[in-house]
DNA sequence: ACCCTCCGGGG
DNA sequence: GCGTACGGAGGGT
């Protein structure tokens, strides 16, 4: 009989069932036709596109009152233009000219969908001179732009005419940050070129009022050239920041050949692999409906781990491989073109993940294959497959399963898992490594990475560990700084078990200190404070404030407090309870009989 | 001290 | 599977 996975795969209400167990992790897909796939045109590299930054100095926020003082515009090799005159008409047609005569094929801007650009174009209609933007009428949503809470970014794309394309490099920023969570509160142009590393002080700032005292200085006065600092300081941030981030977008071009630059930074990952999908194929196949399915394999053992050493295989791409493998492009995709693309993808990447000029284009390539995976599973876009989504997964579990199943054969301590990757304690990690190469399906990339000297995970661990590095760094994954304990509570821990790696007098030594330091009645208060807010129901709390109020308190002598002496048997009975909780996992032979057992601390 | 509202980006 | 989904500043009482 003929091996079809799809027939393992059932419909239970709004839920996809995958029969794991007849899955064949050894089968590979016949591709239909050996045709590879190339992209249209040749995509030039990001850094040899003609650029023009843009920003502009006002007199204020509304463009029916105010004006333009200053036009900054710097091309892709930092030559700077200022348009900056009394007669605001000269620096509107300053700008158009400019942009006419160079017509570079991108405009970026910071906001300047919500201001620099509109502002312009009012000016210009004001001033009854003719401009080569137009918005756009249809709204959209972009829903990874999240400027604050969860209410995404509305907006009308801006187009520039001679097919210039407009980037806003403000919501490139917020996309950036919505998954990393890198970047502070303000995204302001002055923060982010800091938050992210690729300025190291604030430069010169000017404040609102400056800039109207500087132009009322007038031409050729040290407040215009203050103004022009300032612009030149604004278009180099703006730079900074798009060099770092656009790339990303731009190479998306490779499966939405005919979406501009423009779109490609409003749009969602799997709506570009959908609509390069309508294109390749030349059909749009009605969207299906969202199912669940199970996700991939996660798991943990807890203990501490530190007698063999530790390290990390992973599957490298692996959804991307399971897809390319396994066959699992989108059903509506007869002709098997999302295969020729994904192999053309891997190809692509590998041949230049080596060369460090190539970094930006190695890096959009990669997500663009993980993507794919995006695609199948979302709901509303032409050519999903939840089918092949549940199954992607399922493969991803029982290759997963293998891998558990070799690890475990080799005599190797299993300590943690998760989706495509197993921590794992043995003497020989790369032979190890090597048997898993020897035993998985052809084709499939392994990794051998992250070694380290110790490992712990506490009670449900899923997610949740510290690892300790060669370097003698901690590294913390998952909750180990809630803000519903108190430092004190978060760190005890951590540094116990460092103490401990060295030996169990070192901790226990350790401890004693802090409960020492705890009795002398001067361990700092900051340390032992939860700031949070009070939820309905909470009594104890309820006595120092009101539900949903924002308090800082911690435990004194008679209960739950904001000032005064901290009680010392309560923090120490804290601390101590966590001693014995950790040695249950770490020690228990010190622990007499298993049993609460105190040692004369006090 | 507490409670509520507003703001965030751009000038 | 359920419930929750921002954080700081500033002003009024």
């Amino acid at each position: 009989m003929v091996y079809n996975h799809r027939l393992l795969v059932k419909r239970v209400k709004n839920k996809l069932v995958v029969n794991e167990d007849k899955l064949d992790i050894f089968w590979k897909h016949e591709r239909k036709s050996n045709k590879p796939w190339k992209p249209r045109n040749n995509i030039k590299d990001y850094s040899e596109l003609s650029t023009a930054i843009v920003d502009i100095e006002t007199s204020g926020l509304d463009s029916t009152i105010d004006r333009i003082y200053a036009i900054g515009a710097r091309d892709q090799s930092k030559n700077v233009n200022i348009f900056m005159h009394f007669d605001e008409r000269k620096i509107l047609k300053g700008l158009i000219s400019l942009i006419n005569d160079t017509k570079p094929e991108i405009i970026f801007t910071y906001n300047g969908i919500g201001f620099d650009i509109p502002f312009i174009i009012k000016r210009c209609e004001i001033n009854k001179i003719k401009h080569p933007f137009k918005i756009s009428s249809r709204k959209i949503r972009v829903s990874t732009a999240i400027p604050y809470g969860y209410e995404p970014l509305e907006v009308y794309p801006i187009f520039v005419q001679h097919n210039i394309q407009h980037v806003d490099v403000y919501i490139c920023v917020l996309r950036w940050d919505n998954t990393r969570r890198l970047l502070s509160d303000s995204k302001s142009l002055k923060q982010v070129p800091i938050d992210m590393g690729l300025r190291h002080e604030r430069r010169l700032e000017l404040e609102y009022e400056e800039i109207l005292r500087c132009w009322n200085e007038g031409e050729g006065s040290n407040g215009w050239a203050q103004i022009e600092k300032y612009l030149r300081l604004d278009l180099e941030d703006t730079a900074l920041v798009a060099d770092k981030i656009v790339p990303d977008f731009y190479y998306e071009k490779y499966i939405a050949p005919n979406t501009g630059l423009g779109m490609l930074t409003l749009l969602g990952a799997g709506s570009k692999w959908s609509s390069g999908l309508q294109l390749a194929c030349n059909s749009y196949p009605k969207p299906e409906q969202k199912l669940q399915f199970q996700g991939g394999l996660a798991g943990a053992f807890t203990g501490l781990y530190h007698k063999k050493r530790i390290a990390q295989v992973d599957i490298s791409g692996m959804h991307p491989w399971i897809i390319w493998n396994y066959g699992l492009h989108s059903k509506y995709d007869v002709e098997e073109i999302s295969l020729a693309m994904i192999e053309y993808f891997r190809s692509e990447r590998e041949r230049i993940i080596n060369i460090p000029e190539l970094s930006n284009r190695q890096k959009a390539l990669k997500g663009i294959l993980n993507y794919y995976y995006g695609l199948l599973g979302t709901g509303k876009l032409a050519f999903n497959d939840m089918v092949a989504a549940a199954l992607v997964c399922a493969y991803s579990r029982c290759l997963l399963k293998l891998m558990l199943q070799i690890i475990k054969e080799m005599g190797a301590t299993i300590i943690e898992y998760d989706t495509d990757g197993i921590y794992f304690m043995h003497d020989n990690p790369e032979s190890v490594h090597q048997q898993l190469i020897a035993k998985l399906p052809q084709g499939i990339t392994i990794k051998l990475e992250n070694f380290a000297k110790a490992m712990f995970i506490p009670e449900n661990g899923c997610k949740n560990y510290l690892l300790w590095t060669p370097e003698g760094k901690v590294i913390r994954r998952g909750s180990w700084s809630s803000r519903a304990k108190s430092k004190i509570e978060n760190e005890h821990p951590i540094q116990y078990i460092t103490h401990f790696l060295e030996s169990y007098e070192a901790a226990e030594e350790y401890h004693k200190a802090q409960i020492r330091q705890i009795q002398s009645g001067n361990y700092p208060i900051d340390q032992l404070v939860i700031r949070r807010r009070i939820k309905e129901g909470e009594i104890e709390l309820l006595k120092i404030g009101k539900p949903k109020q924002f308090v800082t308190y911690y435990t004194g002598v008679n209960g739950i407090c904001t000032s005064g002496n901290y009680s010392k048997s309560y923090y120490c009975q804290l601390i101590n309870t966590k001693r014995v909780e950790l040695l249950q996992i770490i020690a228990p032979e010190r622990l007499l009989g298993g049993s609460v057992q105190q040692l004369s601390l006090f």
